[in-house]
Formats: structure tokens, sequence, C-alpha cells
DNA sequence: TCAAAAGTGTTGCTGCTACACCCATGC
DNA sequence: GCATGGGTGTAGCAGCAACACTTTTGA
């Protein structure tokens, strides 16, 4: 049989968001690009693209990633549909955000520079257009419920990394202190960080230990929650 | 100045479909509708519209689900977004799932016939079309997510219910046995239910008493969980 | 009188929170 | 030698799971 081709049906511009966290200096940043021309100039937005029609939703998201950052495979996250009629006042669009989160240490600096691109803590963020701080909202509790019980954090920090790094990390999602003794307990419950030989003295006199995280060791055990 | 138009864009048909749940017999049920014409002839799927050019995403599932059910004003969720380019056989369709929650004795049977719809308990599910099983097993998961912080699952029984009843609900919902003792201090100290005078004799000699979900306690209380 | 479902409290344990001091090092 | 951040253990408490018997009533 001839498939259908939906001929008479209402085709409607698909567009991604992506939400991209970044950590650094002990603060959850946004990657986020300054919008230079109205309405709305001068207001920063998510970065975004329109799914072309050969391109599952996931590669659209990758590939807006990938054009903003020059990373490629980063741990991305569907948040959720916006549709709103008149959410764009360019037009209609309906938008798929996603969250991505990315090792500031990693990406290409000078595409973020070619795409006017700058970070913002979650503190400070600027006045965002249309619906993108929603969308950042949305996001964020997505992120939070998710870190919680899937070690995903880990995405955000270097492969080598310390505990205090670790817990200052956790601080800024979750948006509140961690005791220190209680999550280092938790971690070694967990039994998926392992301790290398080396120390970082970047932060202190004395110097952290390194650790790595272990993915085989997690899936093999299962439950994560912090 | 003048709205951008998007014109070189490529623009993509978008659908919702719907999963939509019901409770009866001690069994969370799924409204699928009898597909009679190939491909996939036979297979059951969700019901599903397309989205019109002028309407938000959430208004054409509520539209949907009105057009099989004759409800209005029903609970109802976005669960995801599908969009793989080649998950239905008849062309590029992106799809926004929701899921909805109704009342089993309030639907309009007539309409639900028309659309060769019919009831399946989660348990003996027949085989579906395209997509429409993962659509509905991240349905089920965020439902049974979010029934544990929400009271939402009051959605699925009438006005009046009864403590074994919504047991019961609460048990089909997660898959898993309650305790009756402790189910019940639970709902005990969320102080959410109203105590009628009345008792519903239907499944004992004995009767037990009904209750009410009371909205205005829970906006005012905030903390709900099971 | 018996079968079938409704209703009701207590105890032990687990897992969480709270909390303070010593250690290593560079300056 | 002192200031700075790194590292470590315990005790009390709260919330959860496990568990068994009495009540009501229609047949």
């Amino acid at each position: 049989m001839t498939p259908i081709r939906y001929e008479n049906i209402d085709a409607i511009p698909v567009a991604v968001d992506c939400i991209i966290f970044g950590f650094h200096d002990n603060n959850l940043e946004l990657l986020l690009i300054h919008r230079r021309i109205e309405p709305e100039k001068d207001k920063w937005s998510l970065m975004g693209g329109f799914v072309n029609k050969e391109e599952d939703l996931d590669v659209a998201a990758a590939r807006v990633l990938k054009d903003l950052t020059g990373l490629t495979d980063l741990y991305m996250e569907q948040v959720s549909a916006f549709g709103k009629v008149g959410r764009d006042p360019g037009g209609r669009v309906i938008s798929i955000t996603y969250y991505a989160l990315i090792r500031k240490d990693q990406y290409d600096e000078a595409l973020v520079e070619q795409h006017n691109a700058s970070w913002f803590p979650l503190g400070e963020l600027p006045e965002m257009i249309f619906d993108h701080k929603d969308m950042t909202e949305a996001a964020l509790a997505k992120l939070r419920r998710k870190v919680k019980t899937e070690p995903i954090g880990f995405n955000l920090l270097p492969e080598k990394f310390t505990l205090p790094q670790l817990q200052a990390l956790y601080e800024a999602i979750l948006a509140e202190p961690l005791d220190k003794r209680n999550f280092r307990k938790k971690l070694a419950a967990l039994d998926v960080l392992v301790k290398l030989e080396e120390k970082d003295k970047g932060s202190s006199k004395r110097g952290a230990f390194l650790y790595r995280f272990d993915q085989e060791r997690y899936t093999d055990s299962a439950g994560f929650s912090l």
C-alpha cells in the first residue's frame, strides 16, 4: 500500500531550543545568545534551530548543540514541548526543549563567540525572549529531579574531580547547602567513584584527592540517590 | 517591525496522541482505537489528531479527548514529544503525547463506539501501531511518578469513593500491593479526604464509608506523598 | 453461623540529619 | 606558626515497613 501523505494537514515549523548547563566557579551557568535584531533586540535567547523535514528531533538538538559548542555526544535530555500559538511573535512555531550538560573545559570558545553567546550564572540571568525563561525553569526542575536519582552530574565536571568540587556542583544544582560528611557517606555507599593517587592543589594548600566516575560500577549497582 | 514569517523553514505535521487512563474493576485501563485500514490494519492505536495552525498544543489535546469521550476539563498532562523521522510510515509526523485521567462513569459510550474504541486493562494490551507502545510506557512512568507526590488519582474515581477503592486504584497504578493500615495512616495524615455519612455496599455486606477529596484542604496543606 | 470485606495500633528497624575536631600544607 | 580548606564518626530521631485480630452483615 502506498503511504498516506498527509497533504491536507496543517504543517507547522518545529524548533528545538537547548538549555545548556555548565558549571564554573561553584556556579551553575547557562549559555545564552545575544539577540541583535528586533523584536526583543538585546534580550537573550536559548540556542535553537529548526527541525529539518528529514531529521529526528534528537538529531536536530544534537546538531544545534554542536553548532554552538563544537561538542558531540553530550548528555542531553528532552524537557517538553512548548506550543502556544502566540509564543513566537514571528509566526507559529512549536518548540521542543532539550537540556544539555557540558564540561566547561571542553567547548569551542571561538564558536561561542561567533554566536554572540555568553555564560550566565543561574542567579544572574538576563531578560530572555519569548517563553525562554519558562523553558529554563522547566529544564532546571527536570535536572534537579534527575540529578538526585541518576549519576548525571558528572557530565558537568572534568574527567577527574575532587569531592569538594562534586559537592559544590550538587549544591549549585539543588540550590541548597549539603552536609559534607553526609554527602561523602552517601557517595561512599554508592560505590561508583574511583579514588586516584593524585591530588588537586588548585583550591587549597593541602590538596584534595581526585576521583573519577566509574560508569561500569554504576550500571552494575543500580541504586543511586543523593 | 513586521514579523518574520519563517517562509523558508521546513514545516512538519504535528499531532497529539492521548494516553487515556481509566479505572475499572480494580484495573487500570487504556482507551484504544481499532485501526481498520492498512498499514497495520487491525492493530490498535492511541486517540490522536493533528494540531491546527492556529491551535495551542494543549487545546488540540483537549479537543481530541473531547471528540472521543465527550468530556471536557479532564486532568491532562503533557508527556513528551516523539519525533523520529520514520515513526509513522505514512509520512513525517511529530507527535506530542498527553496522558489524561477519566472517570469511567462519565464518558460518552456512543462516541467511543463510533470511534471503534475499547478499553483494555494494562496487563492485556493488544498490539499497537507505530511507537504507540513506547508512548504508553512513557505516560505510565510519568503517571506513576506523579501520583506519588500529587493528589491526581482522584481524577480516576467517582466523586464519592471508598478507601478500599482508593487503595485498589493506587495498587493498580503502581502495580504493587500496598499495606492497608499504612495506606490509611498516610491518607489520614494528609488530611485531604472528607468522610461522608453514607456507605457503599456495592462490594461487601458490611459496606465501606464513602469519602470525597477536598481540593481546598489540599491547596492549603502542600505536602502530599504516598 | 459462616463467609467476606472493612476497619483499626504498635513495634522494630532503617536511614536521615545534625554536629566538631584534627590534618596537611603554603605562605 | 597560622590560616585555609580537606578529611573523618557517632548518636538521636523520625518515618517507614511489617504484622493480626475484631467488626459488620447478608446469605
